[in-house]
Formats: structure tokens, sequence, C-alpha cells
DNA sequence: AAAAGTCGCAACCGCTTGAGT
DNA sequence: GACTCAAGCGGTTGCGACTTT
């Protein structure tokens, strides 16, 4: 997308001196060099280290939501969809965790995705279904939320049957610790349950020992 | 063909969080 | 504990591309 940079909004965070607007193919290439070149380094230092009159603010978006060589470019998969929508249910707006469970996109792109695509979507999938359930009254029948303590030792998690078959090169957004990773293997599990066909969907002692074995007891 | 409306993406803003002192 | 500053995050905006009227 090409636009005149000069049109962007006057006030600013960063310093007025600063350019601002869209990247061009030339500031790119420099702040790429840069980011080889040093490696993780202060993003402060990376606009003069690079040769970039931009802040380090916006060096450190535009490497993150588009230069990093991880990310998938493209139109997201009905798949991706799926996953998203789940996520969202379960975490709301929080688009850092959700891309952490996405390889290949950031929080960005899944934001952007979500408000142009899926919540449009979501509504309208909505308005049909309570069409329905005015006809028929549904009582949806499902596990009781769990409530997760907050002094779990989470690391325990990885060496456990719960992470079996996770994704491999799941990433985090790119760039970023993943510090989520272990909080959220209690909901990759709940996850994985929700997707099992219907007459699988029952919470068995079996699964409940092992969250025991897991996360310990209260 | 032109105008109006909509969509999708990139970028910015401002607030929050966390680390260092 | 208070303060500062860098990094992270979600919300919002601007604009070109595309579609509809």
């Amino acid at each position: 997308m090409t636009s005149n940079p000069s049109s962007y909004r006057s006030s600013s965070s960063c310093p007025a001196a600063v350019r601002k607007g869209t990247w061009s193919r030339e500031e790119d290439a420099l702040l790429s060099r840069c980011i080889e070149k040093y490696g993780s380094i202060k993003w402060t230092r990376v606009p003069q280290l690079a040769g970039l009159s931009r802040c380090s603010k916006s060096c450190r978006l535009r490497w993150l939501n588009y230069l990093t060589p991880l990310i998938k470019r493209g139109s997201f998969e009905e798949d991706e969809d799926d996953l998203i929508i789940r996520l969202h249910n379960l975490l709301g707006n929080r688009w850092s965790l959700i891309a952490g469970r996405i390889p290949g996109r950031t929080a960005s792109d899944i934001k952007n995705h979500w408000n142009s695509n899926l919540r449009k979507k979501l509504l309208k999938n909505n308005s049909e279904m309570k069409i329905e359930d005015d006809e028929r009254v549904v009582k949806s029948i499902g596990p009781e939320p769990l409530s997760i303590p907050p002094n779990r030792n989470w690391s325990r998690v990885q060496n456990s049957k719960f992470v079996e078959g996770k994704q491999e090169g799941s990433s985090t957004a790119v760039g970023e610790s993943n510090g989520a990773d272990d909080q959220f293997a209690w909901l990759e599990l709940m996850m994985r349950e929700d997707s099992e066909p219907d007459n699988a969907k029952c919470y068995s002692l079996d699964n409940i020992v092992n969250w025991e074995e897991t996360f310990g007891q209260n």
C-alpha cells in the first residue's frame, strides 16, 4: 500500500523530527539489515544504528508485524479462523495471546482479521442461531469453568501428555518471549476436548485423574 | 464511466507493564 | 517504595483497492 506519509495524524508519541507514515523499501532494507547485523539490541538504538529517521516504536512495529521472516502472508484458512474464534471465546481481545497459538500470524494480523471478517461472520451466525433458538429452547451442556490455582508450577506441564502433539514450529508473536506457553497448556487441553466429536465429548474420570496428575491438588 | 460505499491493511496513539535504579 | 524508561499491547485511524449503484 502506498500513501502520503505526511497525511497521518499530526500528534505523536514520537519526536517531531522523525519520519512517519508508510515505510519505503529502502527503509525496510535498512531495518532488516540492522536487525540481522546486531540481533537483539534495544529498540531505542535501532533507528540510529540503521540510519533511519523513525522512532523506535515505529521500527519495532514494522519489524514485528511485517519484516519478520516467519510471518505468514495471505488469507486466513478455515482452520485458522476456527481456532481464532475458539481462542477469542476464551481469551477475549487478548490478541497477543491468541497470536501466540497461531504460528506465523501476528497479533495485528489477527486483530485486523477479526475486526474486518470474523466478528461479522459470528454476528451473522449468531442471528441465524437465535432464530432457531426462538423455536426450540436449547440448554447447552458443557463443563463447568475450572478455576486455575494461581500458585501452580506450570512448568510441570512441559513434560506431561497435555502438550503432546503440540504443533511443531508453533511460535509466539515473532520476536516476543512466550511465557504464556505453560500458562495456557490447560487451554490446549480444553480446546482439544472441545474439538472431539460430540459422542466423545465427556470428561471422563481418566481425564480428571490426568488433570490432577498434571496440575496437582488445591 | 463516475460516484459512493465497503473492505483490508498498515501505521499511529496512548495506556499498561516490567525491569532497573 | 518511588521513580524512570523501554517494551508491549489493544484500540483507532487513514487510505488505497475493490465493489456496488
